[in-house]
DNA sequence: TATATTTGGACTAAAGTTGTCCAAAATGGG
DNA sequence: CCCATTTTGGACAACTTTAGTCCAAATATA
């Protein structure tokens, strides 16, 4: 799975690719159409119950779509004022690794 | 900087170290006692403001304790539910990449 | 024991988010 | 070009979350 693109571009791209409208899918996953159509605009928020209806629906992996979301979120909240993104990032997964290895201790 | 520590710790961390009450502290921030000390606890975030405030109080770097409060942001909303930490921060580096060879383009 | 410090509950105001409805804009087939 | 359909996004109300303050209970200190 290619990762390079955002939440909403990876869904509207899996709906593009069989050629449906927003309405036939939003209909199938019992949302409304706009809601759909601004997910795929990440202007809206995924839920949870979403992601896992959606996966089903196109038959693509539950975890790889929560974990494209997920860092979207991560870099959307990294990337503000200043740019200490990459440092920031780094910083994170030390600071998980250490809280793992608490836990197992 | 050690920053395994949380953003609170640390700057419980620096407080005690000079022997300062939280009324002293918070008073010379211009900012409630309780509210200082719920920063401490990571039970409130800081401002901006707050950050820039207590570096120079301290004499410690503004940009250390900026990352140290925004990487317990993204290991907070990481933990949760499933853990895909790892790979959420992993992915979400790669994107973080794209986007800046993306704008100098 | 008396005094100061720390902790956290309760509350209000403000800010943000959600999902829905609707209409304007864009698209495409005939 | 026209019409039907799709896409897009604004506006809104309901709801959730967060921020900051005040106060009192718990804890520590001298």
């Amino acid at each position: 799975m290619g990762f390079e693109r955002t939440f909403g571009d990876t869904i509207k791209k899996l709906r593009e690719e069989k050629k449906l409208t927003l309405r036939t899918v939003a209909e199938a996953l019992e949302i409304d159409t706009s809601m759909l159509g601004k997910i795929e605009k990440n202007s809206r928020k995924p839920t949870k119950s979403f992601i896992e209806k959606i996966s089903k629906y196109f038959s693509v992996s539950d975890k790889d779509l929560l974990i494209s979301f997920l860092s979207d979120e991560v870099v959307y909240q990294v990337l503000g004022d200043e740019d200490y993104a990459d440092q920031v990032l780094k910083v994170a997964e030390e600071k998980v690794e250490y809280i793992r290895n608490q836990k197992s201790s």
